[in-house]
DNA sequence: TGTACATCAGTGAACGCGCGTTCACTGATGTAC
DNA sequence: TGTACATCAGTGAACGCGCGTTCACTGATGTAC
């Protein structure tokens, strides 16, 4: 029997229980109230197994940051799909504009908050710690969170041509963008009980005037 | 002689003490890790006289709010007598808006800056900790944050015609605009070494774009 | 002026508690021969 | 097939440490009479 498969098997379900406990722990106190003896608590395991797992608490952070990056590829993966981008002509009028903005903003928006739904707890780790105090954790959402806004740049500079094609300007945009919807998520779920379906309307609002704006320089540039 | 005055400059003097230890120990391990202990022993005071200023760490934390509130009050009525406000006319072409916004955003991110530059590990902890967990700070920031966005509302809506009057849309926009200066000055700043000096032009182009689509949106409205 | 009392910032000893970490151990499983 | 050894997740006792909080105390200052 490949009984050693189950062991490791076994020691994945121990190691996700922690991190799981983790997530509980931090949205009563917050991650740098974490112990490793609460969290072995929680997770039913004697304080001396957490070192089976993680050498430290911190190494079990990076972890956690590490499935928020999947989950986070994986949103935008997905939002790509159900947005569409906006094909403006010059003289098009802002009306026709902003019509067009939130068959990107909507979607975006939507696909964002049942992602952030999904893990209230993961995503308030991510983004509450991404100017917090621990280093290995900051660095490592700083990381996931570049990469993030990167993917996203990328995607407004090729879909459509509505956007600019100066990577710079598409990075700013992104990063906007990412900072009023996170910003708008945070703001509605406070720890410990994650107030789910609050609404969306003002972030979708948010980023359209951020999107016309960009519509109307890029449109004026290009006479 | 007023000698009870004197000793009550003294308490001052010593509370204060309290509160400039506890944000340099905050910059090192975050405000979760504050203890008592480590605030006296850095202010000099055996840790028994901490309570003859404060009944708990969090009472403190409210007193260091208040005053992040103060200076941050202080600010915008600065700001607004350096900010000029776009005085827009049906017509007048993109170019002549993005003009006219950035006699707007640059003098309100340069003394933005220049107040969080006086004092970065209080608006540090006042940003951060706005998503945190400790509830009685948390509720003092967000009722800070509250009067500052409505305060810079009215100062949009009151200022110039070219922003909306209602009064939903000016907090709308005005919260986007903290939010923008706050999360790029948080993401320059990391603890324990705040990085000062660091380029204020991306956020200000930020604001340009959200601005722009603003004032666009309001004349379509007009017409 | 002198005396008795009140106020109050600051003190030091003492308490019980949860913490991170070490150590030698167990017991299930896989491997070598 | 049997035997000896290796691996490794999980354990429980023990350690020293910093923590928040209590308590009775000090000593400077102000007040009542």
């Amino acid at each position: 029997m490949a009984s050693r498969n189950e062991a490791k098997q076994q020691k994945e379900k121990t190691s996700q229980a922690l991190i799981e406990s983790a997530l509980e722990l931090c949205a009563e106190e917050g991650y740098a109230s974490l112990s490793l003896r609460s969290v072995a608590r929680k997770a039913g395991i004697a304080p001396t197994s957490f070192y089976r797992h993680f050498r430290e608490i911190d190494e079990m952070g990076v972890a956690m940051v590490e499935q928020a990056k999947e989950a986070l590829d994986g949103w935008l993966a997905g939002a790509r799909k159900k947005m569409t981008f906006p094909g403006v002509k010059a003289g098009d009028s802002p009306e026709k504009m902003l019509a067009a903005i939130e068959l990107l903003t909507r979607p975006f928006v939507a696909t964002f908050t049942d992602c952030f739904n999904a893990n209230p707890r993961l995503f308030h780790l991510f983004f509450q710690e991404s100017s917090g105090c621990a280093p290995l954790l900051r660095s490592a959402i700083t990381d996931a969170s570049d990469g993030l806004i990167r993917n996203l740049a990328g995607i407004l500079k090729r879909s459509g041509k509505a956007f600019p094609g100066n990577i710079d300007e598409a990075n700013m945009i992104a990063e906007t963008m990412i900072t009023i919807v996170s910003r708008n998520v945070m703001e509605n779920s406070s720890p410990p009980n994650f107030q789910l379906n609050y609404p969306t309307e003002p972030t979708i609002q948010k980023l359209n005037l951020l999107l016309l704006g960009a519509l109307i320089l890029k449109q004026t540039k290009q006479e």
